[in-house]
DNA sequence: CTATGGCACGGATT
DNA sequence: AATCCGTGCCATAG
């Protein structure tokens, strides 16, 4: 295709600065993408990036940011392969600049909060609000947040469980959604937003749209269909990406979670507190229908395609020859990027085609169904090197077809469907059980570990030794 | 005596 | 080569 290397003695480093290269792209998160690419856009004339898009599939040009509609309902008739396509999404990434100040107040507190456990620092704001007799509702409530602050149980089961009227327990509810973070303790990703914009609409000027989108348009904001959602509502394109835009930034759908539109430090994070990024990949079921294939979206951080600029190139050809030999390094440079780039983008592609295609069940329904399956596995699969898919594999986030944010390292996680199924053992328990006594369950369902690692598992979810559990105890209660 | 958490070791994974 | 993970042994708490 290019002009192959023919007195480019030069070029020899290259081979091996391309791989070299193609590694640490192939490391990087979206938004390190995206400074990656910026840095090299700035520093070499002779890559250009073209504001244009054509679909994956099909090659038409596309007016805006969305994928092609029609090609993916081809597709979807097609064949119920997933569906693995790179897509751009600069929209996503605003720089945090101190904007809105309530809203910085807001990060700063969070900041404290995680300093110790989300429940007792919720429980501690809302305590005074809070009946002395209805205490044990919020704090049964705050027990029974999942990682993302929102609530693991049912309504229904708390009134169960606490036999007291929905609601009470609504009542109770409400005051601890307008705790810190904001929309703690919601049922659903939804109704967190939705108590976030009505705590903002008190203060700022909100756009007329957002609750409309927020109430009936979910799915597709969350894959960032606005021209469909514009078209849905019957409202103008300009006014949806308006109140998205407004979404992105000031709500967080997982209010335990500082996820978007928010800075993410790539240098040092003091990981392990939980902290989440921006996607990189994005799944989602085609129309929701159980049948249907999976799409996954490979993110990339900038909107057009990026390509060596063909002037620069024309230019070097009618230059003078000792100009040509500078004009041909930054040349032989931007197209080493773009290749390297390019297959960065190809390796991610057969990596998360294969990975969608293994942990089907897992994206689906659930982590219970996680497939214990190791790197190295997938590598022989797709015959590469192992560092290969380590490399594309750390530090990176997929947004599931359900609204979370998991490290896409958790599909290697050997352990997660074992602990998950503990989780549901407890769950149903009767009276506490001792780890003998839930190794022994275990055992049962197929999966066989030793005490000492139930222990573990418990400890990793964050669930009280047996001795310091509350009875379940469902029938008898004074 | 039973149930747990800490430490550390060996094998697997990255 | 470095790291992670499951597990056994032992000390400690109840």
């Amino acid at each position: 295709m290019f002009q192959t290397h023919r007195h480019l003695h030069t070029i020899r480093p290259l081979t091996t600065a391309h791989l070299a290269q193609t590694m640490s792209l192939l490391s990087l998160t979206a938004s390190e993408l995206r400074q990656q690419i910026e840095a090299e856009l700035a520093s070499n004339p002779a890559l250009e990036l073209v504001e244009e898009r054509r679909c994956p599939t099909c090659h038409r040009i596309l007016p805006d940011r969305s994928v092609c509609p029609a090609c993916s309902r081809q597709k979807n008739s097609a064949s119920d392969e997933p569906i693995v396509f790179v897509s751009p999404k600069d929209q996503d990434y605003h720089e945090y600049s101190g904007g809105a100040s309530s809203i910085d107040d807001a990060q700063e507190d969070r900041y404290a909060a995680s300093v110790e456990e989300l429940p007792v620092y919720v429980f501690r704001q809302v305590k005074p609000d809070i009946d002395p007799e209805d205490r044990k509702i919020a704090a049964h409530l705050l027990s029974n947040l999942n990682e993302d602050g929102l609530l693991a149980i049912s309504l229904m089961d708390a009134a169960r469980y606490l036999h007291v009227p929905i609601s009470r327990i609504e009542k109770v509810q409400r005051i601890i959604q307008r705790a810190d973070p904001l929309g703690v303790g919601s049922c659903s990703t939804r109704q967190a937003l939705l108590v976030q914009l009505e705590v903002l609409g008190e203060t700022h000027r909100i756009p007329p749209l957002a609750e409309t989108i927020i109430q009936e348009g979910m799915s597709l904001l969350s894959r960032r269909q606005y021209i469909e959602l514009a078209r849905q509502l019957k409202a103008p394109l300009s006014q949806v990406q308006e109140a998205a835009r407004f979404i992105s930034e000031n709500l967080n759908p997982f209010p335990a979670r500082s996820s978007w539109g928010e800075r993410h430090q790539p240098s040092h994070e003091p990981a392990g507190t939980g902290i989440f990024y921006q996607p990189d990949m994005i799944i989602s079921q085609l129309n929701e229908k159980p049948g249907s294939p999976l799409v996954v979206e490979i993110i990339m951080p900038l909107y057009g395609t990026l390509r060596v600029n063909p002037l620069f190139r024309q230019a070097m050809q009618e230059s003078m020859d000792e100009q040509k030999e500078a004009l041909r390094e930054d040349l032989d440079r931007a197209a080493l990027f773009v290749k390297c780039l390019q297959q960065r983008n190809h390796t991610i592609q057969r990596l998360m085609h294969k990975i969608v295609t293994l942990q089907r069940d897992f994206i689906l329904y659930g982590e219970k169904h996680l497939r214990p399956i190791t790197r190295a596995f997938i590598a022989r699969e797709l015959g590469v090197h192992e560092s290969t898919i380590s490399r594309a594999v750390a530090n990176k986030a997929v947004q599931m077809p359900n609204g979370r944010i998991v490290p896409l390292s958790s599909f290697f996680d050997r352990s997660l469907n074992v602990r998950t199924v503990l989780r549901e053992i407890i769950a149903q328990e009767d009276s506490p059980l001792s780890d003998s006594q839930l190794a022994e369950m275990l055992s049962e369902q197929g999966y066989r570990v030793a005490r000492r690692t139930v222990a573990k598992y418990r400890a990793m979810e964050g669930i009280l030794p047996a001795n310091l559990r509350t009875r379940q105890a469902n029938t008898s209660a004074s």
